[in-house]
RNA sequence: GGGCGGGUAGCUCAGCGGAAGAGCGUCGGCUUUACAAGCCGGUGGUCGCAGGUUCAAGCCCUGUCCCGCCCA
């Protein structure tokens, strides 16, 4: 940062220069400890409690980031301004799939080595090392774009104390039932080996087919069917075929859709009906040929007759079941339930009628089901299948078709409908329901994890922003869906689960065993029996060694499952003695960061909690604990693509283990595409790294932008250009033709060809940038020479009492729409609405300060005897600091900067005796958020100023029109109404100053000389002498003339429209009227100008 | 297939029942001692399309076509 002191009057350069400044600037703020909270005395109203969303340790900060964490400052900032115990706390996650994928990548290409290479403990190693240096990285990016969270605080998700609450919390789920295992359907990506969620997976379309396979009827007498035809996209999933479906009632079902279609077809559009008239024609071509068919399929089916599943040679039930669509294929279909979900709910619907076989080895390859095909590669043994039932006659036609096939969003593989072990926790309702916040003040019952959550929001204690999103939370948990929590991963939180298997007879023995073992330590331990099975079993809760499963449980075996709350007192080497293997999954990353509100914050315990060497989670001085005084918390701010992922999990587990939400708002903010209207990513080659922004424009800039864009839209574009590595040129990638691949492209002017990923060999690396930024630059640049001109002028600012009476027209002006500005800020940011809150300062300042208040005052400025000109200095220093704290959340940097400038010189804010006097703070970081003056509001003034602007604004049109030079000084004579000229001789300084008006005349008997423009402002009349030769003049002020007289028509034939006069509020029609007589002022005034011209 | 957005000036977006707006771009004029990253003044829109409701529709309703996202 520039010195304060200089030898002359200047100490700030010409131009903004954000990179002089901003890393001082950082440094003021992290050493003034005021990004830290501690709790005190200040009331739960008083807080402000934002918890930032976890970026991935896996990479680099992008342009997304920058949005979500430029918005939470944003409000950070505005809230510690209004005195608020404001938290920010940050913090990164270990991103189990993602970052362990990042890392084996690497493994690989630099070391050529596999996870199973370096083991277990040896990957997690080189992971921990890995995380390290990137969040390091992180915390860098984000205190570059000036995020002002408490940096002292910062968690990670594996760290002790979130660690800590991750087990705990698992280990109450566990205790309560909520935590269950079982065979389920999952996706399983071959070359991760380990499951992915639902979102992890994405969808592609390719060219495949649909094999149509038959299957022979067994023992096939005369007249019945030889071969059931099934078709599958997939036909190597028929060595897991278990059964062959039919409908139980094609007739009726075929009947039901075709009168669907034929109510459809009576109400449709004719251009659809040649569509449904040839889907009903389809239908009936059906029914005639193929349902025959199918009927006698279906009886055969209920005399439990059997097909021949061909390579194999099994057996296959013929069953009946609705999943198979008359309508559709062959009617038939092929049931392989270990490898479809809908073919796994007609399992579950058939249980023990049919098997669940599993083909699939954990790598892709086939397994020991397979027979002669074990051993092959899942698309191998497609090929090999289909040759086989070739060669065989047992195939049938091949179509042709398009079908989505899920892929790994991670490894980019095709993935399984796999069944494996898996835990999960039990979203649904549950017999008793759950106890929520179990031992807080706020402890109650919800019948179970969802349904907690769902009344939470249907209450409006968490509120979204916008509105519209609570639906889509709503939808997503209203399916009260189980949440899967285990990964088949190595990085991750390891679930506490040690199992053993044993004999039914062996129980007793063996819970004997382990409840010796646990001795004094039964607390720290849970046991459950588990009733072995394909699904979830029933399980119970041992609470001692006499526990026993019920007499309704089957099987000869039992599963003792034993969760442990810690790793103390040896209890997992005691159990491993005792033949208990802990489970080698890990959690999901998602439930580690559902806790994070309260995680963080120190739960179960915040005074035990080991911070390892950071600030403290319990209570001192006599104040409450960081969990009792921070949760919960106040708003998250996110994309809305988290909603179910994240914010949902949130709200119940806060439920849980808090009793109450983690957070009242949400606050949804847009996500941003590129100038194609594509999605931001690293990987498409079109995105915006933030620090190439902040090095390019200036972290003001960016945050500057960011802000403006942020309106409410869900989207938000950001046209990308890149710099040309040729001639520098600007590049933009929406109009840019591509090079040799979609990632390069061609520079127009100097034709180079340039790469967007860096990954091209031979082919330079363009930066990316957008010139969206130039905003944000101009407009710090504006503010920056406004404080410089400012400044400038205040070395001789004495601070001395003021009055109203004491003040300048333009002074009380000022002042009146400084307030306004004051609470449009204000509402904008209370109402979410970035855009419009910034919008209001920046027009304050430029619109209003800059181009009138600022230009009006520099003769009293100017002139060191002027009477007003110290007024006009304390008004002036007056108006900046509070602009520079109205625009702190959203440009910190250089309102920071230019305060400490500012407070050099005037030490202290308000205006004496017109404003509150408030604590001057040192930093603008932590001075007093501004608030209106209501002594200063006046709204007349507002009004008659914008008429004067409105004279001067057609003065100068006058001027441009003429072609008339800014520098020549004009004569002017104002016309007023007579009742008006006392006022107006003591506003037209306005005018005169602001359209460069030699001499000014105000006189309500005026006639246009000769010569002179004539025009019309409200009900003044205005003349600029010598401008215009007659008959110009005329003709303009005819075609003025016949505009007034078409807006006078407008008006008239609304007010002549009885239905307008009637049915429009009073207020409208009033307005109306007026509307009208101003016009005819006007035309009144346009018609005297002409008699004038006309002489 | 269901849901949510969006389609307004060349670009990015406000406005969501009572006279079509901003910024950028563009055009013209200005080295006016804070700022040419500036100042002054212009140009530019049958508000996707078609119906309907209303005294009044960019705004509400119905249908329809595109674009994006989410869920199945």
């Amino acid at each position: 940062m520039a010195p304060a002191q200089g030898e002359g009057k200047f100490k700030l350069q010409k131009t903004y220069s954000p990179s002089e400044f901003e890393a001082a600037v950082t440094a003021r703020w992290l050493s003034s400890g005021a990004f830290h909270a501690v709790p005190d005395a200040r009331p739960p109203e008083r807080r402000f409690v934002v918890m930032m969303p976890l970026p991935n340790v896996t990479g680099a900060l992008h342009m997304g980031h920058a949005m979500d964490n430029v918005m939470q400052d944003m409000l950070v900032r505005w809230h510690r301004m209004r005195g608020d115990n404001t938290l920010w706390m940050p913090g990164t996650d270990h991103a189990g799939i993602a970052t362990q994928a990042v890392v084996e990548k690497r493994l690989k290409e630099l070391e050529g080595l596999t996870r199973h290479d370096l083991g277990r403990a040896g990957l997690v190693e080189r992971i921990w090392r890995w995380k390290d240096q990137y969040q390091a990285r992180i915390i860098a990016q984000q205190q570059r774009m000036g995020c002002s969270a408490d940096w002292q605080r910062q968690r990670f998700t594996m760290d002790k104390v979130c660690a800590r609450a991750v087990r705990h919390t698992f280990f109450r789920m566990f205790e309560d039932g909520l935590i269950v295992r079982g065979k389920r359907l999952v996706n399983w990506d071959p070359f991760l080996r380990t499951t992915i969620s639902d979102d992890e997976v994405y969808h592609e379309t390719v060219q495949g087919h649909f094999w149509h396979l038959r299957y022979p009827m067994i023992g096939a007498a005369a007249g019945e069917p030889a071969f059931v035809e099934v078709a599958t996209t997939r036909p190597e999933t028929m060595l897991g075929d278990t059964a062959v479906a039919v409908h139980p009632d094609p007739e009726g079902a075929l009947q039901a859709e075709l009168a669907e279609l034929r109510l459809a077809l009576a109400g449709a559009p004719a251009k659809e009906r040649p569509a449904l008239e040839a889907s009903i024609a389809a239908l009936e071509a059906r029914q005639r040929d193929a349902l025959p068919a199918l009927v006698k399929l279906r009886d055969l089916a209920l005399a439990g007759r059997k097909v021949l599943l061909p390579l194999l040679e099994r057996p296959l039930p013929l069953i009946c079941d609705a999943w198979a669509k008359p309508s559709l294929g062959t009617g038939c279909v092929k049931i392989t339930p270990a490898h479809d979900p809908n073919d796994y709910e007609v399992w579950r619907r058939h249980r023990g009628e049919i098997a669940l076989i599993n083909i699939l080895n954990p790598d892709g390859t086939l397994n020991e089901s397979a027979g002669p095909y074990q051993g092959l590669d899942r698309f191998v043994a497609r090929d090999r299948v289909v040759a086989d039932l070739a060669a065989r006659e047992l195939l049938g036609e091949v179509e042709d078709r398009k079908i989505e096939v899920g892929h790994s969003d991670r490894s980019k593989t095709p993935i399984e409908p796999y069944l494996s072990d898996q835990w999960f926790v039990r979203m649904a309702d549950v017999p008793g329901g759950v106890a929520m916040g179990r031992g807080t003040p706020k402890e109650h019952r919800s019948p179970g994890l969802v349904q907690g959550a769902l009344d939470a929001a249907r209450a409006g204690r968490v509120r979204f922003h916008p509105e519209r999103f609570l639906k889509t939370y709503l939808d997503w948990l209203g399916e009260k869906r189980d949440w899967p929590v285990s990964r088949q991963l190595w990085w991750g939180h390891r679930i506490p689960v040690w199992t053993r298997e044993v004999a039914a007879g062996e129980l007793p023995q063996t819970l004997a065993r382990l409840f010796a073992a646990l001795g004094s330590h039964e607390g720290r331990a849970r046991v459950r029996l588990v009733q072995p099975g394909e699904a979830e079993g029933d399980s119970l809760l041992a609470r001692d060694a006499d526990s026993r499963p019920p007499a309704g449980w089957q099987g000869a075996a039992v599963r003792v499952d034993v969760c442990l709350k810690d790793d103390e007192a040896g209890l997992p080497q005691a159990l491993h003695e005792l033949g208990f293997e802990q489970d080698p999954d890990v959690l999901d990353t998602w439930f580690s960061s559902a806790i994070w509100p309260h995680s963080t914050l120190g739960f179960p315990d915040p005074a035990t909690a080991d911070t390892e060497g950071k600030a403290g989670l319990g209570g001192q001085g006599g104040f409450p604990s960081c969990l009792d005084y921070y949760y919960p918390g106040s708003c998250l701010v996110t994309a809305r693509d988290i909603i179910t992922l994240w914010v949902a999990r949130m709200v119940i587990t806060g439920l849980y283990n808090m009793g109450d939400v983690p957070f009242r708002d949400v606050f949804l903010h847009a996500n941003i595409l590129d100038g194609k209207g594509e999605r931001m990513s690293k990987s498409k080659g079109n995105g915006i790294d933030p620090v190439d922004i902040i090095e390019e424009y200036g972290t003001d800039s960016m945050r500057y932008v960011l802000c403006d864009m942020q309106t409410g839209n869900q989207d938000i574009r950001l046209p990308v250009t890149a710099v040309c590595p040729g001639c520098k040129g600007s590049v933009d990638l929406a109009k840019a033709k591509h090079g040799r691949s979609v990632f390069t492209y061609k520079c127009p002017e100097c034709k180079a060809e340039f790469d967007v990923l860096g990954t091209m060999p031979g082919v330079p690396a363009a930066k990316l940038l957008s010139e969206r930024f130039l905003d944000g630059r101009k407009f710090c640049n504006k503010l920056w020479n406004s404080a410089r001109f400012a400044l400038g002028n205040l070395e001789s600012h004495r601070r001395e009492p003021l009055s109203t009476g004491a003040l300048a027209l333009e002074d009380r002006w000022i002042l009146a729409a400084l307030n306004r500005a004051v609470r449009a800020v204000g509402r904008g940011l209370e109402e979410y609405n970035p855009s419009l809150a910034l919008g209001a300062a920046r027009d304050f300042l430029w619109n209003e300060l800059c181009d009138w208040y600022l230009e009006l005052i520099k003769p009293r400025l100017h002139d060191p005897a002027h009477p007003s000109g110290n007024t006009a200095r304390q008004v002036l220093a007056h108006c900046l600091d509070v602009t520079l704290r109205l625009l702190h959340p959203f440009v910190p940097f250089v309102t920071e900067h230019l305060v400490h400038e500012l407070r050099a010189l005037v030490p202290a804010t308000g205006l004496p005796g017109l404003t509150p006097e408030e604590a001057p703070a040192e930093l603008l970081l932590t001075s007093p958020w501004p608030r209106p003056v209501s002594a200063l509001d006046d709204e007349a003034l507002l009004a008659t100023f914008a008429d004067l602007q409105a004279a001067t604004t057609g003065v100068r049109d006058v001027r441009s029109a003429q072609g008339l030079s800014p520098a020549q000084a004009l004569e002017v004579t104002l016309r007023p109404r007579p009742e008006r000229v006392a006022d107006l001789r003591a506003q037209a300084h306005v005018v005169e100053r602001m359209a460069n008006v030699s001499r000014l005349h105000v006189d309500p008997e005026a006639r246009r000389p000769s010569g002179a423009a004539s025009l019309v402002v409200g009900e003044l009349q205005i003349f600029v002498h010598g401008v215009v030769d007659d008959a110009a003049e005329r003709k303009r002020l005819q075609g003025e003339l016949a505009k007034v007289e078409r807006e006078i028509g407008i008006a008239d034939k609304k007010l002549g429209n009885a239905g307008f006069v009637a049915r429009a509020p009073a207020e409208v029609v009033a307005d109306m009227r007026e509307r009208k007589a101003g016009y005819e002022r006007q035309r009144e005034a346009l018609l005297r100008s002409l008699a004038d011209v006309e002489g």
